[in-house]
DNA sequence: GTGAAAGCGCTAACAG
DNA sequence: CTGTTAGCGCTTTCAC
């Protein structure tokens, strides 16, 4: 036991909790209790503690922190892309709802590829988080099974309980975009095209396509194979779409988008081609992300809960790991936004 | 040392590396050679720990390996906001960049409040992480304080050397705005408006506010006050900003916008008070973001080398943290997008 | 209410 | 090339 054994270089340890013990003049488990309940400690220790951490510049080490109990105090998100703002303010809400419990939000992204979102889910895991946040129900069952071998809590934002066994956090977007079409065919459309996101893998996507038709067919409006299309969410290819859709024969009166991205992408594929909206044509969007009314005109679009499906999503999270009981999933409600858009069929 | 002390109770304990260990025959010392630094064991040895590692679904445990290595290969960013896509492409490209070396990406926002970065920056330390990345030089010096007392590496995005003593990897605001400032002089323009994000804390706003003042002093244009305005980054405050610029005496013919939201932001403004763009009102943005060819006309703006910052950012960071020594400072060029929202001064 | 002490799982000298 | 052996810093029984 060597003391100084180096006494030139200055170590650059940082303090640890037998510094403060020692500082403080009590023991290491006390300085433990006062930092992380504090109601366990006479004040006077507590405070002693407290002046010790502070004099000392204090922080505890995560490592040393996460090897002794078993928690990181982090929770990870998969999203499909952090390129639109379409999931922006879910993770910020739930990463406000994290930080107020002192957990921290790891935020990761797929790019809509379930490969990659497997991979995610591994490195998540690898980090030791206490819980995951996915985006959507459907996903190949190794990933469902990577989460389960772990006993991590998980939760799914944006889809309802209809498809998935598992907790969910989100509204119905079959019924919302049917809402959509039902508008649609009230201001006389029939001739009614559909630009949706890749439906592969992509509950969501395919589910309001599900409404839409259900929508159109029960009203007894035919649907064409060549209106129903689909292509990535990009502005690029809702462009290429509309415009595909446009200079084919039999020129639809409205277009339904599966998002806001591609309803804006349609607008410009409209503009290009000199088709007047919603004069000659109406377009529609989903999400109500700040791009439906920096376009113009604004889309009529779905305004979803982003907001409070993040709260909800680390509410429930959180209440499950610390509690250990799954949470109930949760169905939040859409709201139709009317605007200028989609307008009645001209009389043409 | 009693032995299954607890026959009943069937303990989810997952594999260490001392099952692993047992398993392939070898020492624990070996097994984690072999997944660290697999060119040090013999290829026998390494097979057989893989064989191992596979049969029992063995992860190294997160906070052991941190505990031990005292690195968390995680790396944190903080970036003012998600809700527009600015950083979003970055981000990425660092994300892309840390993912290539296993190290995870942690990102915080702060709202383009200091305080709330401020936090951050503590939140993330207190996580361990091994480096930082910042947007922008201009914080209170209590935060470089944070990140100098920890010895942690970082580097500053967005910015340019000129004004700080870090590292930075980024452009330089003012000449690039300057280079738009110039365009819309040689358009014609003599009455120009500004309307620039919050300049306090934001150094990047500043420089480009600066450079726009330059172009135009030099070129013997006066500057009304109140041409000089700044709002917060939103659709909204850029539209009341230029209705506030258009609807006061002496309209303005351009205006330079600080970043592409407030360009679209200013483009719906104009449009509700019937003011043809590019016709009667040139409009420029800054970012080149998704954004600015959704709305119509689209606008000319500034390509920010996004991807690039990002993945120098990664590249620069994990040098200096895995070879001790601080990089240099990167200056990227940026471009500037001529687009139909600027417009030659119409004779009138 | 507090202290002593036993690990949590891993890496890194150091020997061999 | 591999094994032995100390810890890394913290939490948590278990006594007192």
């Amino acid at each position: 036991m060597t003391e100084d054994s180096n006494p030139i270089t200055y170590s650059r340890r940082f303090p640890t909790i037998e510094d403060v013990a020692r500082l403080a003049g009590v023991s290491t488990a006390t300085v433990s209790r006062s930092l992380n309940s504090p109601a366990r400690v006479r004040e006077a220790t507590r405070q002693a503690v407290e002046a010790a951490v502070k004099e000392l510049g204090y922080t505890p080490n995560f490592g040393g922190q996460a090897l002794a109990s078993n928690r990181t105090n982090t929770v990870g998100a998969i999203i499909p892309t952090m390129e639109n703002a379409i999931f922006a303010r879910a993770i910020q809400a739930l990463q406000e709802t994290l930080a107020a419990r002192n957990v921290t939000l790891l935020v990761a992204t797929s790019q809509y590829s379930p490969a990659r979102e497997e991979d995610q889910i591994r490195t998540l895991l690898a980090r030791g988080v206490d819980g995951v946040v996915l985006i959507g129900s459907e996903r190949p069952a190794s990933a469902y099974e990577l989460l389960d071998a772990r006993g991590v809590p998980f939760v799914i934002l944006w889809s309802a309980p209809a498809n998935t066994p598992h907790v969910t956090i989100g509204f119905d977007n079959a019924s919302a975009a049917a809402g959509v079409a039902l508008r649609v065919v009230e201001m006389g459309h029939r001739r009614i095209a559909v630009i949706s996101g890749i439906t592969r893998d992509n509950d969501r996507a395919q589910a309001r396509v599900a409404g839409i038709v259900a929508v159109l067919e029960n009203a007894g409006i035919p649907i064409h194979p060549a209106y129903l299309t689909e292509c990535p969410y990009s502005l690029n290819d809702g462009e290429a779409a509309a415009i595909r859709l446009l200079t084919g024969t039999d020129r639809p009166t409205a277009i339904i988008c599966g998002n806001d991205v591609l309803a804006a992408g349609a607008l410009r594929g409209a503009r290009i081609l000199g088709i007047d909206v919603p004069g000659e044509l109406s377009i529609t969007g989903f999400d109500d992300i700040e791009l439906a009314t920096a376009v113009y005109p604004p889309l009529a679009t779905v305004r979803v809960p982003h907001r409070r499906m993040g709260a909800a999503a680390g509410d429930c999270l959180m209440r499950w790991i610390v509690e250990g009981k799954r949470p109930e999933s949760i169905t939040l409600p859409t709201e139709f936004m009317d605007r200028e858009s989609l307008g009645k069929l001209r009389n043409t």
